[in-house]
DNA sequence: TATCATAGGAACTTTAAAGTACCTATAGTC
DNA sequence: GACTATAGGTACTTTAAAGTTCCTATGATA
């Protein structure tokens, strides 16, 4: 793909609903699927195993394969993923500082 | 709205295809309705003029109207869009550092 | 033997994002 | 008088993203 501009390499990579939060949340160590379900309750088991599939394609995650039954996978950041750090720490602290600026995110 | 983890209250204000590669130009400097029209090929009038009044109603851009024919119209960042900044340079970088290791997108 | 837990596949539908085509205004120029 | 440049509006269509529902495997447990 040709880009006009070298950032959209980047949104390539990361772009989407769900990628940067994944990602953020392998920041903090392994996960396993069940786990990341839990971290995000909006998403579906489908657009997840779909979105980490797409991070492994890309590189950018690893996924472990344990042979038992109950079957177990853990999805980690891989060398490569861990090269997007500075965009995902800015974009989570950026988020953290802004968060209660916005005012309406009150729970009802 | 409530945030599952702050992340996405960044996402919020630039996620989507085209926020950041506006950004991106701002950076540069302040441009008009015109120049982001050159700089960024894929995008069509109706898209650009949508992302921008996006950004400006989150208050990430300003919109300069000078009352003349025919219209000027000139965007530049706010100060609250420039403390996206350090999210725009990693992203920059990044792409930056990786566009050409991919090795797939010479121009045919 | 029925049920659970886990991770995911497949087919299908819905919704949101993006794109297309055509329309406006007006001062200046050919 | 027709045409240009500029910024944008509106209605409609297409495409991509996301969501829903139902299906699989298998060993362990109730």
């Amino acid at each position: 793909m040709a880009y006009n501009i070298p950032v959209e390499a980047t949104l390539d990579v990361i772009g989407g609903k769900w990628k940067v939060v994944i990602m953020c949340h392998l920041i903090k160590g392994e996960k396993r699927t069940s786990e990341l379900k839990k971290l995000m309750p909006g998403i579906t088991q489908k657009m997840l195993t779909q979105q980490l599939r797409e991070l492994e394609s890309d590189g950018v995650v690893n996924r472990t394969v344990f042979e038992q039954v109950p079957p177990k996978v853990v999805y980690s950041l891989t060398e490569y993923g861990w090269s997007l750090r500075p965009i995902l720490d800015a974009m989570c602290a950026w988020g953290e500082g802004h968060i209660e600026l916005t005012g309406e995110e009150v729970v009802q």
